[in-house]
DNA sequence: GATGAATGAGCATTCATTCAT
DNA sequence: CATGAATGAATGCTCATTCAT
């Protein structure tokens, strides 16, 4: 089980944890109930007690890690007065949120839309609705002072977090050689080129 | 059908075509043969005569859009003299691509590692071992003269093309609102300041 | 919970008035213990513990009702002296039987005969015992005066209540217009016109 | 496989005389396709080629035989121009369609409302649609000339079929000791005297 | 008495694939 | 080349029942 997921009872964790594995392996559709029952040790009827089907259980462990996602790129932003400062510690969170995390990493960047979109919908929701205005508004600040350049609003999440988001995708399929410390360091200082303000 | 496909006898043409639909739309894994039936025209018996299996159906587009996506991205490097104007034709390529081929991008972006491995691999080790060093060879060129500046290897790809890549990504959810030209001019531009060389 | 199964303690009365209300809606084999727990309030575990199981279940309130059903029946034909009177109570008898107890009517005309045999079988075939050869000698004996016309034994049961029985699992489906009472006095007379004798 | 249910191609025809024989046994939701699969000789798959699942499996019996009961009923009465003998007629139709399908009418009497609504819904509709103005005009012009009492409407098949429908189902039961021809006869002048006008 | 977690056999249904015509 | 009937393993899920607390 990993650190983002909050502990439980015996049963339904050791039965969220066996079904993290199986989804961050295979994917939503190609896991099995078989497959979960057999890593967890729970019986199906048990699974289907506790969490009342495959999209169910998916769907917990997705709004979970979302929200430790947010909760910690919130923090990144927020704990740094300086710009500069705050990107490198964003871009530190993604990494490290990854390292620490890395079957909800999976689960999350390789999950198709289709497949959990009703389960998770509201709630999902619910998050973005806090969360987007939020970034938004810390963005649009950091624009008017003039630490950060203009950008048009669909392309901050792709230019603050597409190489990052792209590295632990290789890290994550073990195609990569370097070190997460060093690919940091690297991401960060990029990223902070691409994005710092024009003043002097 | 889209332009990356090159036309085929009718039948052939058409069950690739409708192929491409359903992987795009819901995944290898989702999609049935039943499906691709039903929007093909074509018999059940039909499809295997001519393609032998879900499987090798896949791997026949997956395989045609690598290659094209790859020979697109060679000729945007190689046809500018100037390095500058290789990193906008490069992410040109990329947006314009994604444009002509919004089908195969889903697939290809939305593939999990482990659906098509087998079918797949052979080929897509011999596009990459010719793609690879030839890209690599031109990057390290231009590291050289200090028109780029030095990178990890591994954070190029990322640095290069996640910007782009989780652009298209949204782009394809239908969650952006600016045009795909608008993107591709300040895509161009925020990755150039990325990677250019710290020169003069 | 319907006039006819007698009041229990609090909670065995919830679970058989709950359990009633699904075996009338959908039938003994449809319904799931889950169901009669949520309508009734009770835990799994009470319905065990109070009835033993489903069928048990089933069978305890289809005894119930089928003495209750008998014991007018009898009353009707017993309390008259003229045959004519006789025949309006009992058809009387039926169709109010089934407006004060409409889902043990549901539950009993349609249950399947191999649904519960085994759980009710000897207390039915007791029940029956008492019951047959009390009415087939009220029968008997009127035959005998002239003022029922002879009809094979096995008719009977058709020929009295066909009709009225009929009628109800209509009225029970919500597919009859006119009211019981209108539907009794026509019923009775019908029932009449087709067994009284033929003595003048 | 029963008289009312048409000649098909080989397989089909095998799994619908299977599932009727399952159905008249143990009802519809009670019976399981491995049931279905044991007595056809078909496979899984094969059933679910053929007729889509159970549901629709089920209606395609019900619908056909309601058809064939429905049209035998409308010729016993159209057939005769005197009334006693249309309704001596009806009587005989109903008990010979149940001696020669004594699986449908099992299947047809016992059927719980519920169980096939939606698969069936549209196309009994369509059958009723026919049926029932025809029989309603029928009757209306016999009680016009006296040929037949006035009744109220709801009261006509409870009156006509009630006792033949109590007969057939105890015999399907084996609960008679009467012959069907035996109980024709008496069942047949029974109704007459229930329903005859009073004239002269 | 009451509770509800746990169990696992059983079920309807799906789907890739084969093969005779 | 084309067709679609046939196959059966695999899958998600249900549900009656048990039993420890």
């Amino acid at each position: 089980m990993e650190a983002a997921v909050i502990e439980r009872q015996q049963r339904p964790a050791a039965i969220l944890a066996a079904a993290l594995e199986c989804f961050a392996e295979r994917g939503f559709t190609a896991t099995t109930i078989e497959e979960i029952r057999n890593r967890s040790g729970a019986s199906i009827g048990s699974i289907y007690h506790h969490f009342g089907g495959k999209e169910e259980l998916a769907a917990e462990l997705y709004v979970d890690a979302l929200r430790g996602y947010q909760q910690g790129f919130v923090q990144a932003l927020e704990r740094h007065e300086d710009t500069e400062a705050a990107i490198h510690a964003l871009v530190r969170h993604h990494l490290r949120w990854v390292e620490r995390n890395p079957r909800l990493a999976q689960f999350l960047i390789n999950r198709r839309e289709t497949e959990l979109q009703l389960a998770t919908e509201a709630r999902v929701r619910a998050l973005n609705g806090e969360f987007i205005p939020r970034v938004a508004a810390w963005i649009e600040q950091r624009v008017e002072t003039g630490a950060l350049r203009p950008l048009p609003f669909d392309l901050w999440e792709p230019v603050l977090l597409g190489p990052s988001q792209e590295f632990t995708r290789l890290w994550l399929a073990g195609r990569t050689r370097i070190t997460l410390r060093r690919a940091e360091r690297e991401l960060a200082r990029t990223t902070w080129r691409a994005v710092r303000g024009e003043q002097r």
